[in-house]
DNA sequence: CTTATATAATACCTAGAGGTATCATTTATG
DNA sequence: CATAAATGATACCTCTAGGTATTATATAAG
């Protein structure tokens, strides 16, 4: 049900990051307002970079920017890269080898469930999340601006 | 989305031992046919007989019985006992102090999803488990018997 | 061209779920 | 009763996601 850590913070990163989508986020701005563990944010930035979600200004006044259209990165392309193992399609009792020529009673229901999740990540872009924090301003005031 | 192990572990016993709900199981026959961790499996058979689902009878020839009757024991309440968490409604993005005054836009989204897993849950009992196996034998023939 | 400020790479540490090992206790049976 | 066959209790081990620490590299700006 609930995702990893990893994908937790990713995807509040970038829904962070879609705020202003043009410019750019240094790590320590994103940790005050984020507060993820700032070396473990550290690392995840550049595996997003790696990934072409992000790319990277070096140096001085250096940053990170989203790369590409809002529209265009859904929440189902991340977790695709952060979390691959999310999306398989698991057995409900954690069996490797069902053969699956006639199905038990869970598949279906499982597969139903597997479905909705996969629906909704996948109208999912980053460009709706904005919108939806820009409707009501839940992001903005709580989400993003968490105590320590 | 999936469950833990010792979820998974929970739900193949109490599937199994619904089977032939009136007898008792060893720890060993069980070890047999699910091939979980013998010892792990013993651990659990103790937790779930103190949980009250099973109740054990010690000595020679002892060994597990279900307690009460299969239409009882949905899946939901095995997995409160196992994994608690499982249940708990998390925020899309893992959020602790959401003051959740306006929602965000996964919030409502996500919820279905819970609902939608807690009602196949709630809905599923050990009956219903047993029943689907009588109509097709994946349980019997191939969930049952798995290879080390 | 030096310095300060940023990211990159890499190696290490930690807590908890999952798994093991050992010994104690219960009880059917000869 | 002695024994074997079962569960109960408890302490320990292990692997990995999550988190830290350190050093290297890039670059804006004076
Ligand atoms: S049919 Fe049942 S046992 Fe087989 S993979 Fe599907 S859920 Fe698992
Ligand atoms: S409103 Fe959004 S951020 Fe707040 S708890 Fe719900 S899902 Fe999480």
């Amino acid at each position: 049900m609930k995702f990893n850590k990893t994908t937790e913070y990713a995807f509040r990163i970038l829904s962070y990051m879609a705020i202003e989508e043009s410019r750019s986020y240094s790590v320590d701005e994103i940790f005050e307002k984020l507060h993820i563990p700032y070396r473990y944010l550290r690392k995840l930035m550049t595996n997003l970079s790696k990934s072409n979600f992000l790319y990277s200004i070096q140096g001085k006044n250096g940053g990170y920017k989203i790369s590409g259209k809002l529209e265009d990165i859904k929440l189902l392309n991340l977790i695709e890269v952060v979390d691959p193992d999310y999306l398989v399609s698991n057995c409900f009792f954690g069996i490797e080898n069902c053969s699956r020529e006639s199905t038990c009673i869970m598949h279906d229901q499982w597969d139903g469930v597997r479905t909705h999740i996969n629906t909704i990540l996948a109208n999912t872009s980053l460009a709706d999340i904005k919108q939806g924090n820009n409707q009501n301003k839940i992001v903005l005031n709580t989400f993003h601006s968490l105590k320590t």
